[in-house]
DNA sequence: AAGTGGTCTAGACCACACC
DNA sequence: GTGTGGTCTAGACCACTTA
């Protein structure tokens, strides 16, 4: 079965057990490249595709006139899905409910600066909707949008459509940053996701830019118990 | 200051540029790769690179006979680092502080299976731990080791070295799975953090394997308040 | 059947780090 | 200097997919 792969596949999969396995701990030198060009009878850029691909991973490290290296695995990291709210639900079988519960058009003020990064005035669109999984509410989400950077959201009816899908599709590329934190409900959140006051919810902040201007920024309230995210990875250690 | 960087860099730069700014959405063909080899005068497999890693990282896909194409960005994902406790204290500038709170070993049982997939039976070091920044408790760890995994681990003296730092140094490469949930503190859980009972907590499980059989499993508890985990991202599409 | 991307070769020059 | 990796070339053959 591993006659058919590409050679540098196999020559990856290869350096790879060696280094899973604890055959080349961390620090350990791996051959040069005009070694592993001999050992495998191939050309030097195939070995080379090979060894940059690890140290892109964040497996190994290379030094010019040293060699290549097994990295020390410092640090986690992990990949995590932030998936879609309403594909989520609908993934986990039950029905997609979504909410408007309130809606407001204003200029934004100091107390927006947190969490949106636009100059004061500027014109935002505030709202407030509940998601729902079945009967049961399923997240509260706090949402910004910045008008300059997507003046078209001005005419959207977002009582029908979730804004993270609309924002989706009319704001194709970004950059986003998130941040991950527990918080207790108050009881506004609490009444809103029917939970205790004071149950502990997982909070997602997400803040989201194109080409360096500010597009929307997003505060996600889960009840703690139902929602969790998982991530698989492969290790990869501090990496760049 | 572009005119120094390598070709296939600026030519990445381009095509990032165009999908990013929306001038090419998402479905849009880019150029074959013997048009950028026309239009940048460079070799074929400069392009390719180029290519392969733009699809690799999730912003085009590529499909033979047909091109290139922008992908939509579906479903968030963004790469969470979970640092190193003692070195995240560290990097706050406090002084990081550890003390082990029980240590057993015993048997696995049933119970222990939902948090490390180990048989019935199996040798287990069971410990609790507490991290501390300052004065201050900053987690709480709830340890499990597979002996059968990590034999030496019998013999380590864990009331001085925190297992995770010790794991990281003698298991080198592994599988880890994480989850993450926010949970109301129970009041022991709040006495070892210093915290009221119910407040919102941070908690971290993190599966551990090593070519397939179960090494570790941890359980963090931070206070919500103190610890988040931020992500800054550049968008990936679903994709691989 | 044709055209795309996937892979590979056998060279080359260069930048950089260490000696 | 010397040897490493970083980049690039000008070809080539093949597999797959779509027309």
């Amino acid at each position: 079965m591993s006659g058919a792969a590409p050679l540098h596949q196999r020559i990856r999969g290869d350096i790879e057990t060696k280094i899973v396995s604890g055959d080349w701990p961390p620090g350990h030198r791996l051959p040069f490249e005009h070694e592993l060009m001999e050992q495998y009878g191939c050309a030097r850029m195939t070995v080379n595709k090979v060894m940059s691909a690890l140290a892109h991973a964040g497996l190994i490290e290379r030094r010019r006139r040293a060699g290549s290296f097994v990295r020390q695995p410092a640090g986690q990291s992990a990949v995590l899905e932030i998936p879609d709210i309403k594909a989520d639900i609908v993934a986990r079988g039950q029905a997609y409910g979504y909410e408007l519960l309130s809606y407001r058009r204003r200029s934004a003020s100091g107390l927006d600066l947190e969490s949106i990064a636009v100059p004061a005035g500027a014109d935002l669109l505030v709202l407030r909707c509940r998601h729902r999984a079945g009967p049961n509410p399923f997240a509260l989400e706090e949402r910004r949008i910045a008008l300059a950077a997507v003046p078209e959201a001005a005419a959207v009816d977002f009582a029908a459509n979730p804004p993270g899908s609309w924002l989706l599709q009319h704001v194709p590329w970004h950059e986003a940053e998130h941040q991950i934190a527990a918080r207790n409900a108050d009881s506004e959140v609490a009444a809103a996701l029917g939970i205790a006051p004071g149950a502990a919810c997982l909070v997602v902040d997400r803040r989201t830019w194109r080409s360096g201007a500010p597009v929307t920024s997003v505060r996600l309230w889960f009840p703690g118990t139902l929602q969790t995210f998982v991530a698989r990875f492969t290790p990869a250690a501090g990496g760049r």
